[in-house]
DNA sequence: GTGAAAGCGCTAACAA
DNA sequence: TTGTTAGCGCTTTCAC
């Protein structure tokens, strides 16, 4: 391929019976070149399709402009969302992107860990995989003062940004949501108890319980791996348990709009029988039936804001006093959860 | 940033007495080199922290190992999927991903490609923006035969590789399923008629209408930017109609789904007194009530493809006669547009 | 305001 | 099987 060769300064140099120096320096407009020199360079570099090398450039200054991103999937709303705010940030900064997603896998974590270490990204931007054990696949970042920002599913690691929202409080609110429309035995469904999200919402859910003096039991208790499947299994289990729950606090929306969807399948109804709270306000929690109660979750703001204290750090080349950032997060009430007409309204 | 200073090749080399070349030749674990040798160089280079410098190496090679991607946004459940095949097959092969979107905008598509020519990825895969109208800047990868390969919304390029279901086909099968369940009034929804996806998808509408003896009417056609905001405004319009129409072909789903939603606001009835279909099959389609009538579209599938044409022409490194791969769509009917009872089971 | 020259770290042709 | 060496194209210090 690339059977043209490449133009470099010094072609032009040649052409115009200058040094190479001068070329580079009136490419990147550097102050100290006449105009008329640096129009003329200009305009022959056009003429001759001159582009601007970077792996040399980058070769030289030891620097690569660019920032990988590792995910733990790529296909779901509330990632796209983000992403859509980080492209936005990097690239008005003149950041490139590089992404790559764990699968949800530790072991493949660690592999695009390394490979955006090789590539020398100039900072890193994680949101960690669902069973991700320790973050000493990170060290090979901090130890070079590559800066590391997390954002939703987060490490506990000193040298980092963690971008978040107060999950603890979140699920506080949707549960005690639910119990105020008059829940009394709610299954709260989460994930991988290693990662932040869950746990988090764990402990939300746990102390709404108890601050009205609802006794947690592990049997509403669901573990999953927050897939479909999943999602109908525990469907499934809920309809067959007796006395039979009255609540579902989901910790996202697929999992609840699936619930929904199988126990109106089964004659149940959302929210007459059961009540059901999810989370993220992806846009399928508009249009289920009934609209689902949900935590809104501020996604592209949160990529910006990631992308943003990222370049903050590599900017201003020093030690920054930041350590996580909470973004604002609310509880959006909708039919799924309303049991009580004219109850807060 | 980067306090502490990099290991070389140099630097192995010296610690072991051997020279550069050798090293370079163990760490790529080239066949020449004893086995001895290349386990103690692998080691020190463990020990001593080195990292592989790809600036040097692309500078060297004159080849990034790098794919560029420009779509047109991000968040989207259709382009999330398609990334997450892209991501697949590009890392297994060593390929890394750029991305950069459009967001719609031609404007901001052709600073997308220069600055990936810029960073001078081995290849490009784009889906169109909406307003692109014309395809000079793709010019500059063509020129310096760096393959370009367009999905979905595809460019008419003699040189380019396009992956694409086939639009007009699903079009006109969306379309006669809407007839064979009665309609006769059919509204189709469809975006800007400079993307191949929706003049075909058009065609195929006029044409299936056309072969029932329907005739075609501007009334029936909204041109919209398949927004949400548009889909309202269409769903307005429809309600305003009389006499009403009974049929709805949207070239989405999200615009499918809002207009279901809308119309049944409205004490309209779907599909009884409209029918809907849409198109993508995304994962709404399946929760929105009645169950969305859509097209299939192969969207992971759709990325694998693309990512595997082209890293198929860079390893080939020779002209390949490929020019169009179309997949499989097809016809997933569901409740909202079943109007006759036992027709078709 | 411009030029000369060294070198970023790696690879590969050629030599041994 | 290993070593020597000459760049890849750019930036930047120092000199003028």
């Amino acid at each position: 391929m690339k059977s043209t060769s490449e133009v470099t300064i010094y072609d032009i140099a040649k052409a115009l019976n200058i040094s190479p120096s001068t070329v580079s320096r009136a490419l990147k407009n550097h102050p100290h070149i006449k105009k008329e020199t640096k129009r003329k360079i200009i305009a022959t570099a056009g003429e001759m399709g001159y582009r601007h090398n970077n792996f040399a450039s980058n070769l030289r200054q030891r620097r690569s402009n660019t920032i990988g991103v590792v995910v733990h999937r790529l296909d779901s709303y509330f990632i796209a969302s983000v992403f859509s705010g980080l492209e936005k940030v990097a690239s008005e900064n003149g950041y490139g992107l590089i992404i790559s997603q764990s699968q949800e896998s530790w072991r493949k974590e660690i592999l695009c860990a390394s490979t955006l270490f090789n590539s020398r990204v100039d900072g890193l931007i994680v949101s960690l995989a669902f069973d991700t054990k320790n973050f000493e696949h990170f060290n090979i970042f901090i130890k070079k003062d590559i800066p590391v920002v997390f954002f939703d599913r987060v490490a506990d690691c000193h040298e980092c940004i963690r971008i978040v929202i107060d999950n603890y409080k979140a699920a506080y609110e949707a549960t005690s949501h639910l119990i105020a429309q008059g829940c009394r035995r709610i299954v709260h469904i989460g994930g991988n108890m290693l990662r932040n999200v869950y746990s988090e919402r764990l402990s939300g859910f746990k102390k709404a319980l108890a601050n009205n003096n609802i006794e947690f039991t592990k049997d509403l208790l669901f573990i999953t791996d927050m897939s479909e499947k999943d999602a109908i299994e525990v469907a499934g289990k809920i309809l067959r348990m007796k006395p039979r729950p009255d609540g579902v606090f989901a910790s996202n929306d697929t999992t609840a709009v699936s619930i929904i969807v199988e126990l109106e399948k089964a004659g149940v109804a959302v929210p007459g029988d059961i009540a059901v709270v999810g989370f993220n306000n992806d846009p399928i929690s508009r249009v289920v039936k009934p609209n689902l109660t949900t935590i809104h979750y501020p996604a592209k703001e949160m990529g910006e804001v990631a992308a943003a204290s990222l370049i903050g750090l590599l900017k201003n080349s020093q030690v920054s006093s930041l350590s996580t950032i909470v973004l604002k997060h609310n509880l959006i009430i909708r039919n799924s959860s309303i049991k009580q007409i004219s109850h807060n309204s």
